[in-house]
DNA sequence: AGGTATTCACATGAAACTATTCTCTGAGTTAGG
DNA sequence: TAACTCAGAGAATAGTTTCATGTGAATACCTGT
């Protein structure tokens, strides 16, 4: 759905080719070493790739430098929230500037340092106290990964920051994400953290995906952080072709794109809130099956096929890393809806007892009913089953659930599941 | 007919509990001097 | 005596359970006409 790599995932999708023989095998390699790839460099068009040169984002690009350049003089810079839909390029502009900012710091010996931090990773910064025993570390104290008081590490971070005159900057990427999880207490402590230090100080800049976010956190937090905001608006279907065009210099061998491949490649991702990374993905996914097809040249067929692509390893990776009775829980809902005419939902209650059979079955134990509803909201959020609040009046409340997957996916999805659950 | 009250079948929220993972500590054990 | 082992103790976290409360609208029940 967001950050989870799909492009390495799809990458790793072995190719469609059916061998039969030994020989066949030895013709298949040798012609595939004679082949000549469509790609000169894939790395361009991957999500961790930083071009030089940052298109259509100069207004942000200025702004962002402006109200960090203080930091430079020794300043204290003002606090920022960065907003922006997934695939604007928020990230990109900051690690940019980060980068720019630390090399200078470097060079003329200026005390400032910037830290990055994502608070989606997993294990690393998805808590209060991961955050701030990854500061600790970040700012060369070792800390144990559990084991110790959050305030104790607190505090280890604060000693060690105040210990020398110097400008930090936190940048707390997806800031929303730990807020939606554990509260926004770390923000009242971060925000707090300057009134306790001597020598140090300590500037925020929050990225967020969401703009309502910061409408729901406590105002205390909101004035002092917010104190200055930068909006990175989606981009539309010119930009994003613009700079399609741009990585595809550098990622493809001559000019083998054809005539409007780009702009639909563009459209499709306008389409979704100008998600530029979703574009590349597209992209780079359309090269690889042009590649395998032996194609030339990329035509606008293979943006259909990649899309086709994309979306059928993004289902199927989404439900193997589930955990099992998430799994069971999506296998009961696909039960259900099996033993039903096409175009009926299921309802919350049928896939409990559903759910219940399936339990005695495989031999997991069940879980009570107050889980199974926030299991089946977890399914909706990620996208694979779509859940509606509906009121039938007299006859209760209930989610109207159903799947939007195509059929020939479906199959496969029952024996991944089955694969999994026996 | 129009208005109010019920009622269903869950949803949603908060708090408490459980199992697991990890560290640190200090008692007891061991091996070498 | 220093080094080592190993069982707590304390802490964080993910995943659940328990208990309590909320909810939208189709029906049932009134009410006065």
């Amino acid at each position: 759905m967001d950050e989870t790599n799909i492009s390495d995932f799809v990458a790793k999708q072995p190719t469609e080719v059916k061998i039969e023989t030994k020989d066949e095998l030895d013709t298949f390699f040798e012609e595939f070493l004679e082949k000549d790839s469509l790609f000169l460099d894939k790395v361009v068009l991957q999500v961790k790739y930083l071009p030089e040169i940052i298109l259509h984002r100069t207004a942000q690009m200025k702004q962002l430098a402006a109200i960090l350049a203080p930091a430079l003089k020794t300043d204290k810079p003002s606090n920022l929230f960065i907003y922006g839909k997934t695939g604007t390029g928020k990230t990109l502009c900051m690690k940019h500037t980060i980068t720019k900012m630390n090399a200078l710091a470097e060079s003329r010996n200026i005390p400032l340092r910037i830290i990055y931090l994502n608070c989606k990773l997993k294990k690393v910064a998805d808590t209060e106290y991961r955050i701030i025993a990854q500061l600790a570390r970040e700012v060369g104290e070792h800390v144990p990964m559990t084991g110790l008081p959050t305030d104790e590490v607190y505090n280890i971070f604060l000693t060690k920051l105040d210990a020398k005159k110097q400008t930090i900057i936190i940048v707390l990427d997806e800031i929303d994400q730990i807020v939606r999880k554990s509260g926004d207490e770390i923000l009242y402590t971060l925000t707090r953290i300057n009134s306790e230090l001597n020598q140090a100080q300590v500037a925020f800049v929050g990225i967020s995906n969401d703009v309502r976010f910061i409408e729901d956190i406590d105002p205390r937090v909101r004035s002092s952080l917010g104190e200055e905001e930068i909006i990175f608006p989606p981009y539309n279907a010119l930009e994003l072709k613009d700079i399609l065009a741009k990585r595809s210099i550098l990622a493809f061998k001559g000019p083998i794109i054809e005539d409007g491949v780009l702009a639909k490649c563009a459209a499709y991702a306008a389409r979704e809130h100008g998600d530029a990374r979703r574009a590349l993905d597209l992209l780079r996914v359309a090269g690889e099956v042009a590649e395998r097809t032996n194609c030339e040249a990329i035509a606008a067929q293979h943006i259909d096929m990649a899309e086709e692509k994309i979306e059928k390893s993004r289902i199927l990776e989404i439900i193997e890393t589930q955990p099992k009775q998430s799994q069971i829980v999506m296998y009961s809902i696909l039960l259900v809806l099996a033993a039903k005419k096409r175009g009926e939902i299921a309802e919350t209650g049928e896939v409990f007892e559903q759910y219940k059979e399936l339990c005695k079955q495989t031999g997991n134990n069940i879980l009570t009913q107050r889980r199974i509803s926030d299991l089946i909201s977890e399914l909706d959020m990620l996208g694979l089953i779509n859940a509606r609040l509906i009121s039938k009046g007299r006859y209760g409340r209930t989610r109207e659930i159903y799947i939007t997957i195509p059929a020939d996916m479906l199959e496969k999805i029952n024996t991944t599941l089955q694969g999994e659950l026996f």
